[in-house]
DNA sequence: ATGTCC
């Protein structure tokens, strides 16, 4: 296949290879790029996803692989984010013709939302988590005890009771029929409030770290610890478990999402297999160009030969079931979404409750003011999104959302 | 994205 990137190289830094053809890129983008290729502990390039734009201190939809050392800010605070998808047995004229039941049962099964507590409730938690719950937290309990002895401020997240909840933002929950009509089950979740904490304190680690250093960066948020650093180790340590937590608290929704709709539809079904769990935010050690790397995925998937990843289109558009081509140049990656193109604010002021209802026609979801910033004028053609990636995944699936669960 | 001693 022809070379689908573009190559850049910034004065003093490596090259960034762009699978961006056809798909716009804000300048303020290209200069975080350049800032994180500056870096001397990257490794050898950097890898820029159709859906790439700005974000903090690293560009959301971007791979960067680091030489004996990491960037906690380069993978943020929304560590383990990801995506989960089930193929059911269940068929379109399956599903009862009002949705809005479905609907209702699967936001009772899930918590989800946050923001002002309501009667000292929150609805984002569990007021007791059930067992299948408490079951997936004995798996995880003991190495956060382990951390919190480490960094005792851990302790104080909420953890054990929002392991299978949603969360709130661009998290959600979607019912969707794929090519031949069959229900799939997929959602968008990540590590919540205790994720976030162990993001947070260590970025701030890293920045006083750097600091004592006197390292001369091109953005205080790209702050790196180097191999033997006096908090590598544990960030390391801390951030795996973050990404296991957002891997087990997606199961135990699916799990429990699934649950609801049995009851809910009066049909008997299976699910398949072949679900796909993937992360598009975080790091990990691999082997790339013979050596062992740290690769940081922000908002991008691992698209190793033959791995199953999902790349989901907005509130409105389609999404992808994709199964990766392997090319080493995009250190085995892919896009995580569309990106957006334009800011949550913007998009707010861009457009009407009436957009937000004509874009949405036939899905079972909210559409009122507080949704409209993830209308899908706000984000990139998926279609020329996945055109650009042609030589990173190949797609499987195609998947149409009639229900849609915001956080 | 999160949880509120900003």
């Amino acid at each position: 296949m022809e070379r689908k990137y573009e190559v850049t190289q910034p004065a003093g830094g490596v090259p960034i290879k762009m699978w961006t053809r056809g798909v716009p890129v804000e300048d303020e983008a290209m200069q975080q790029l350049a800032n994180a290729a500056r870096l001397p502990v990257v490794f050898r390039h950097i890898a820029a996803m159709p859906d790439v734009h700005l974000g903090i201190g690293a560009t959301v939809g971007s791979v960067i692989p680091t030489l004996k050392a990491i960037i906690p800010a380069a993978v943020g605070v929304d560590i383990g984010c990801g995506m989960i998808a089930c193929k059911t047995t269940l068929h379109a004229n399956d599903l009862p013709g009002n949705l809005a039941p479905l609907r209702s049962a699967i936001e009772r099964a899930v918590p989800h939302g946050g923001g002002p507590r309501s009667r000292g409730r929150d609805p984002g938690a569990w007021d007791e988590p059930p067992d299948r719950v408490d079951q997936a937290w004995g798996g995880l309990a003991q190495e956060f005890e382990a951390l919190c002895e480490l960094h005792p401020r851990l302790r104080q997240t909420n953890n054990r009771k929002h392991l299978g909840t949603l969360g709130s933002g661009n998290h959600f929950i979607e019912v969707c029929l794929d090519e031949e009509g069959f229900v799939w089950f997929m959602l968008h979740s990540g590590s919540r409030g205790v994720g976030n904490a162990i993001g947070t304190h260590f970025i701030a680690l890293a920045k006083k770290d750097a600091e004592q250093h006197q390292r001369n960066l091109p953005d205080r948020d790209l702050a790196y610890f180097e191999e033997g650093a006096r908090y590598f180790g544990d960030y390391v340590r801390a951030v795996g478990w973050a990404q296991r937590f957002a891997a087990r608290n997606r199961e135990v929704m699916m799990a429990n999402l699934i649950a609801a709709v049995r009851k809910a539809v009066r049909k008997p079904f299976d699910t398949h297999v072949e679900a796909v769990n993937c992360h598009h935010n975080y790091v990990q050690q691999e082997r790339h160009f013979g050596e062992d790397v740290f690769v940081t995925r922000k908002g991008a998937v691992s698209a190793r030969r033959g791995e199953m990843g999902i790349i989901p289109g907005s509130m409105g558009a389609r999404s992808y079931i994709v199964r990766g081509l392997g090319n080493p140049e995009s250190f085995d990656s892919c896009s995580h979404g569309a990106g957006r193109v334009m800011s949550r604010t913007q998009a707010k002021k861009r457009f009407t409750v009436a957009d937000q209802v004509r874009a949405t026609a036939g899905v079972e979801c909210r559409k009122d003011a507080a949704v409209i910033d993830e209308i899908p004028m706000a984000y990139k053609d998926i279609d020329a999104v996945m055109r650009a990636q042609a030589d990173l995944v190949e797609v499987v699936h195609t998947l149409k959302q009639v229900v849609c669960v915001k956080g």
